[in-house]
DNA sequence: CATTCGACTGGGACCGGTCTCAGGTTGTCA
DNA sequence: TGACAACCTGAGACCGGTCCCAGTCGAATG
């Protein structure tokens, strides 16, 4: 009976997944042992690493995530956080971008990215317990808004947070990595100056978001005396309101807009098209991110390209300084002009 | 000193998370007692579930995930498996769609979804390393190649998984959640009759993905006579293989052409145009999947409608049923025709 | 030759939960 | 009144790691 019992034992065990207790036995080892040497190895013979290391080999085993995190007090693992209204953000391809980016960047360090949502007012609530609870090292905060009220609970729970875009008024507390948005738009604006157009529109983005209100004074500083207020309108980075604005638009007289977004310029195109104005002979319009839109788009969409694998890889690793001690920092990047067929 | 001491270990633990022997203690009673309130709650006498909940809601009680999956085995999150090579996976807004209603459907449950990306061999190991550890409960598998070698891997190891397209030969092992790819086909292609189109070509999938077979056979089916062999192309499903296959196509005389995804058809749209066709005037040109490309496309696509929502909820309510010991099952959802302006 | 130092090792406490199980109350039925 | 069930409770053993610390041993130092 016994013997059954143990029999029955053995066999679940071998079913199981090994643990750091058994590796140590078959490698002749104690548990601590075993356990420097899979973190880094000092201070070990190079007898007792060899046996440890074949066993581990031998049995396959991989330590457990759960219990490692339950005695390090590290999570191993970061949170991609969506706070847009869904619409806009799944619609936009840039999000799925720096997404990726960051799987890519944190399979790498052998951490995870766990996806939140926080769109409706019950998701947010339970995303901030969840934030609060420290299941996570770190955030990656996807918003443009900066007056996101999440952004306050962050603070106060004190999780190392990096966000895109600058969210004003934080910037000692949390770290951003954005592209200068100012010298983005100039450029732009000057590329249209060159092309040759003089009256010169703008479709930019929300006021409450760094895109929308800096690409705009970069535009407004570049053209200077060719600025006109009349030919500024605002859209919500859609497409839908790229449409609208430039159906408004369209009753100045116009010969080039710049949209603050792809999407926006790419719905601009249509209201254009519709309107019987070909694209880009009778009117240029370009747009912005460089979103992977713009390059399919038909005809394709010049535009100002975000380095979205710069700023997710940043991201990642300025967010991992952070939880490493390091205080809050902000990284500016570059963006590149890419002329395609609109303008 | 002594009283110093523990002054400092208290302000200490005051900024620490309370546990549950904390709980324990303020509301006097047992840790025992503390976690069957917190799990659900039977045979617990009033006053002390009373208790033990005001101690927790005085102190903002979390439970630590790690303990709870350590003590329990079970992880408490799913993982989100991205296999295709990442250019079409992230081009394509369906994954959007997906990942947001998978995340939503975790959410409200209380657990949380990993995300991983097993694009180059590199990644694809580490990822298979990272479930066979059991790091994740379960898997949702966003492939729609059959021939998916971590496929394989995944029925080895034996987590539960879920996948969306029907991976030929495993129908026994795993769970699938799909549409009815001929039924869908032969709507469309009925519709494309209806409108009096005669000469109707097909941009199919990959002949290994249940997308590019089955869609082709329901056209097939429900065209008859009309069908015509040379009037098939293949393309990968992505914007480019959509403009090649239609740039083939024209080389034949063909009125109205059903391509197996929206972006093929946006593409196939382009070639039209390049080579100075109208649509839908001279050519119709439908697609499949309204993936939200389809309704922002100018003009507008017709397209096939697929149930995004209810295949990531059906994704996750599959998926937790298996890991609660359930069999494998299989769902197969409707279709919608949206007729639009394209075709 | 005693002392000190540094590389190496293993024991045990601990992280914060869950879960089994033995025991204590109370109520009901024979 | 005794037996037995139903309800409630807490002690203690886990889960599988990390990490502090005490201790061993050989070599170098004074």
């Amino acid at each position: 009976m016994l013997w059954v019992e143990s029999q029955a034992m053995s066999d679940v065990s071998a079913k199981r997944k090994p643990t750091i207790r058994q590796i140590a036995a078959q490698a002749g080892v104690s548990r601590s042992t075993v356990s420097r040497v899979i973190n880094g190895g000092h201070w070990v013979s190079p007898d007792a690493r060899q046996a440890v290391e074949e066993a581990i080999l031998a049995t396959g085993y991989t330590a457990n995530h759960h219990a490692r995190s339950l005695a390090t007090g590290r999570a191993g693992s970061l949170a991609f956080l969506l706070t847009e209204p869904q619409q806009l953000l799944f619609d936009d391809p840039t999000f799925a971008l720096l997404l990726r980016g960051a799987a890519e960047a944190l399979a790498q360090r052998a951490m995870t990215l766990v996806l939140l949502v926080a769109g409706t007012p019950a998701e947010r609530e339970s995303v901030a317990q969840f934030l609060s609870a420290g299941h996570v090292d770190g955030v990656i905060l996807i918003s443009s808004h900066e007056s996101d009220p999440l952004l306050d609970q962050l603070i106060e729970v004190g999780i190392p947070t990096v966000c895109c875009g600058v969210p004003l008024g934080h910037e000692r507390e949390l770290s951003t990595i954005s592209v200068d948005e100012v010298a983005s738009a100039r450029t732009m604006a000057a590329h249209l100056v060159a092309q040759g157009h003089r009256r010169i529109g703008m479709i930019a983005g929300p006021d409450d978001t760094p895109g929308g209100r800096y690409r705009l004074v970069g535009f407004r500083d570049e053209l200077g005396e060719l600025f006109d207020e009349t030919l500024v309108e605002r859209g919500d980075y859609s497409y839908e309101s790229g449409l609208a604005a430039m159906t408004r638009m369209l009753e100045h007289d116009v010969d080039a807009v710049f949209a603050a977004s792809d999407r926006m310029a790419a719905g601009a195109i249509a209201a254009a098209r519709r309107a019987g104005r070909r694209v880009p002979e009778d009117i240029a319009i370009a747009g912005f991110d460089d979103s992977g839109l713009a390059a399919t788009h038909e005809p394709p969409i010049t535009t100002m390209r975000q380095p979205w694998d710069q700023i997710s890889a940043q991201m990642v690793a300025v967010l991992l300084e952070v939880i490493a001690g390091a205080s809050p920092r902000s990284v500016i990047l570059d963006t590149e002009l890419v002329v395609r067929e609109t303008a």
